[in-house]
DNA sequence: CTGTATCCGATGTGATACTG
DNA sequence: CAGTATCACATCGGATACAG
């Protein structure tokens, strides 16, 4: 293979596609978006993002525990993705809409499938945060 | 919400569930899951382990770049995760053996749904590697 | 062959202060 | 309101050496 190898084709049901060429991880869209999703604010902006148009300080409260820093780079990485829309409206005082695009939609779809084996399978399987019992104390 | 918050249902097609209490980020099984997938050589190891069931070395050569130190890293965590079955047979030399649990088999499913996604809607959509022209050579 | 231990640079994330 | 700039710390991941 190595410049011909075009495939990854749509893989079947049960096993991912090719015994990927490694060292080409970085340029493996499949891997690229795992790791943009997988960080730590991205999916949580997805979702909420998913439900609504936010403005802003709005998503800052929402996702309450972030950084301006981190919502900021959330944001733009996901603009810069395509799967994010910023409108700015220069209004006084000034507010920025952000809302997903179609692509973003789009992605929400097999994201959600993901999700569902998620809540379905994991771990310890307490959904958003109800340990088991006293993890703490 | 806060401690009786175990919705996080099956989330319809299109949006993602709910507002996610966000601090809580850490224990939402979907996040979780997202970043132990999105790390560097997870998902490339899963790919493999999908097709058949691969010995140490095997892996440590077919995934090519990846250091030792990494790739046991990579593979303890699937173990613990359950979603990979590792076997020692004392034969001599020695030889371990990983495969898929049925757990594992089963997160393949969505994940090639979202594969498949990326490959259809990602970036410069360069499936595996085959980047537009000469970058290197 | 199948790992473990150690060191180290790269990157992710948070805190805080400042700005149009 | 909607950011940017800077510093600090934690974690990720690679290289190398060593071991049963």
């Amino acid at each position: 293979m190595s410049a011909t190898n075009t495939d990854v084709p749509s893989m079947r049901a049960h096993a991912l596609p090719t015994p990927v060429p490694a060292g080409d991880y970085d340029a493996c869209p499949v891997t690229s978006l795992m790791r943009r999703v997988g960080d730590k604010w991205t999916l949580l902006v997805l979702s909420l993002l998913g439900r609504r148009p936010y403005r802003y300080n709005e998503l800052h409260r929402a996702v309450e525990g972030i950084s301006q820093r981190m919502l900021t780079r959330t944001l733009r990485t996901l603009e810069a993705d395509g799967l994010v829309a910023r409108t700015v409206f220069p209004s006084v005082p000034p507010s920025v809409e952000y809302r997903l695009t179609p692509l973003g939609e789009s992605l929400l779809v097999p994201l959600s499938a993901l999700a569902d084996w998620a809540v379905r399978h994991q771990p310890s399987s307490t959904p958003l945060g109800v340990r088991p019992l006293g993890d703490n104390g």
